[in-house]
DNA sequence: AATGAATGAGACTTCATTCAT
DNA sequence: CATGAATGAAGTCTCATTCAT
């Protein structure tokens, strides 16, 4: 699935370093000016690579946005991923999983962002691609959701909707930043937001992520939590 | 606050008229190319006014995507206050604001994509324009809102947050489309989303917008509610 | 056949006025540093118009290329046709041909050598038709042999093959120009080869087009014929 | 006269042997895709050379042009003498000379065709060195053409004329290939063509190369001659 | 007010050549 | 002597915008 982005150069570890500079670079112009604002050039001064070294490494600037894409989609998941291996406990599961997407979206507004603004100007193929990694993590919660509601713990039974929303929602950080980050404060929007989240899909009142010692969370702030 | 587009033309109603018909243009065109690759040709072309013709009307191109954004958000808004209006019962109103959103923003998938995909492409005071309009409808909620809530109907006390997470989540049906219209069928998608933003907002069982014989909306099916 | 090449500006005169200049500037660009060389700047530079004019009137480069290959063609196989098409007796038509290809041969040298040299630069498309236009050409010789053949005249049996050589030999005044030119005269050439192609055609000794009182043709001297 | 090409390298038969290997996937590449088209990776890759390799042995991409240009020329005109040497019968000689050169240029049709299209690329010295090769070529033709005519065998007099004709004509199978390959097949061309050559510089009937029992040449059919 | 030709800045991309390893 | 990554100059083409008619 992955599509492929060949280059002219052999040596593998070089590629992979070279393409790891001109990623981080094209983050950092894409989010200055966007990706069709944005020229290989600029690119290119960022990461300290002539146009011409970068397309050793690439075929086009299609490919850089493909490149970019994929890494920051991929790095979410993961970050979610790996917040929610830990916890193996089924009902504990659902809550911490939620509150480390919203978490994650939080950490990561400007990404998400970044991807909502300039996924689309990828080619067919590449929006496949990505939108294929998007799918996987979707099903990711689909089942943590069947394992949650296993034992009837909740309301919502398409879960295909339901992980979709609870996938989606969560992006509301970065999407309404410019609306929320004046007005809320951010543990409320986490907690507001993974509360939402919890009583939307009717999850019987396992203990709130947030009413307990969780501490666990690197995220987590040790803020009293009202009520 | 709404940017002001120029134009070389005086006679009002000329303007009007030809802006219209650029606007329709754009959005076939852009909704075909996305905004970036567009060509003011392109425009032209559908609209039947030549290049010329349109910047006697507009000052440039950004001024199309502005007037386009601004044309979309107004619609969507309006559409959606429209339903809401002819409700006065405060405990029911909640109920079918709620429905109207997801069914707005379901007949109107594209142009929601298309406002995603290409409104940051707008110069900065553009974006602010077009974002306070989207405040003004964030607004409209929280007063929906406060007024269900007034005799202690919700659980969710932030009403900022909530408003904003119930005039966001609906656009999952633009934004996942690509997952969901394949997966879930229309009226479990509109039934799903509703119940769940209901349920997230710890609303007291009102009577459903769906458990009624409400009949009038078009898209209600009279399906058994969940639970 | 002729491969239609497309402009963005209606108005036909103007983009046949225009077109015309880009050919004879790009003919002269072409002449001195060939096809491959030149770029689109030095044709508009020659030409007095921007590059961006000149991309209003062509899609390509390469289309400019087949508008000069295509202005070559035509124009040697016309003035060929125009001096044969005097001549209606058809045993002096065949000499009168003859010497009428190398004489206009001999007048266009540098155009000659132009096509041999920058036409397999064509794409597909406008290889064929060009190559479609002067088969057309061979196949007005093809006549003309026939016809001079009707009454026994000629050796030579296969007109396909006659044909292609009575084209095809002249165009040796351009290709071997170099050797030619320093240690032949003019008249020699195109006498010799007139002569050549008769006595190799097989051709009864009509009145040899320079043993009687040409006079006719502009480019025939006077001078008086060996033999 | 023979333009240098000279090397990083100092072991004359690695030079050799390299070139060799350059020259040979120059052609085929040259032949696939023309000389500016072709990229001297492509040259590389066919060669199973690192660009960096083929740099020692070549000084630019203009002398593997120039390198080709040579070898093809050399090639043909080889193939060409060694055909003619073996007779010495100066009235059989002639004849037979001219059907080696037109089946020498059958054979090796897309060289020449290569060899025409490409050789204007050629830098100014380049050019000379190969045309300074390719007018020995004529003049062992002009040769050939004095001792037929010695005893007033030739009804043509001017021999460089008369050998240019005849080192250029049959190139008609490579340059007119598009047209004669689909209309006439190879035995007749070749025949046609040494026939047309033999009555246009009015070689007295010595006996045909083809009215004889030859038999030996591969291609000759023992086909009646015409007339 | 409409037209549409002209403009020219600037984008992406390619490739011959060099040079450190 | 071979390798192959880096370079950067240069080329083709697009398009928003202007302006004379």
């Amino acid at each position: 699935m992955g599509r492929v982005v060949s280059a002219n150069v052999k040596d593998r570890a070089l590629v992979r370093d070279r393409r790891d500079r001109i990623i981080r670079a094209a983050i950092a112009v894409f989010l200055r000016k966007g990706y069709h604002t944005a020229t290989v050039r600029d690119i290119g001064r960022e990461a300290r690579l002539t146009q011409g070294t970068i397309y050793n490494y690439v075929r086009s600037k299609g490919d850089i946005l493909y490149l970019v894409c994929d890494h920051l989609v991929t790095a979410y998941q993961d970050a979610v991923r790996e917040a929610v291996d830990g916890i193996v406990d089924p009902s504990a599961r659902l809550g911490e999983a939620l509150r480390a997407v919203v978490e994650v979206m939080y950490a990561r507004q400007e990404y998400i962002l970044l991807l909502y603004h300039e996924s689309h100007a990828l080619d067919r193929k590449s929006v496949h691609a990505v939108l294929a990694r998007v799918e996987e993590f979707i099903q990711l919660f689909e089942r943590i959701l069947s394992d949650a509601g296993a034992n009837g713990h909740l309301a919502m039974d398409n879960r295909t909707l339901a992980a979709n929303i609870v996938t989606f929602l969560p992006t509301i950080v970065a999407l309404r930043r410019w609306d929320l980050s004046r007005k809320v404060p951010k543990e409320e929007i986490i907690r507001g937001l993974t509360d939402f989240m919890m009583r939307g899909l009717g999850a019987r009142d396992g203990p709130s992520p947030y009413s307990g010692a969780s501490g666990s969370s690197p995220s987590s702030s040790g803020a009293p939590v009202e009520r």
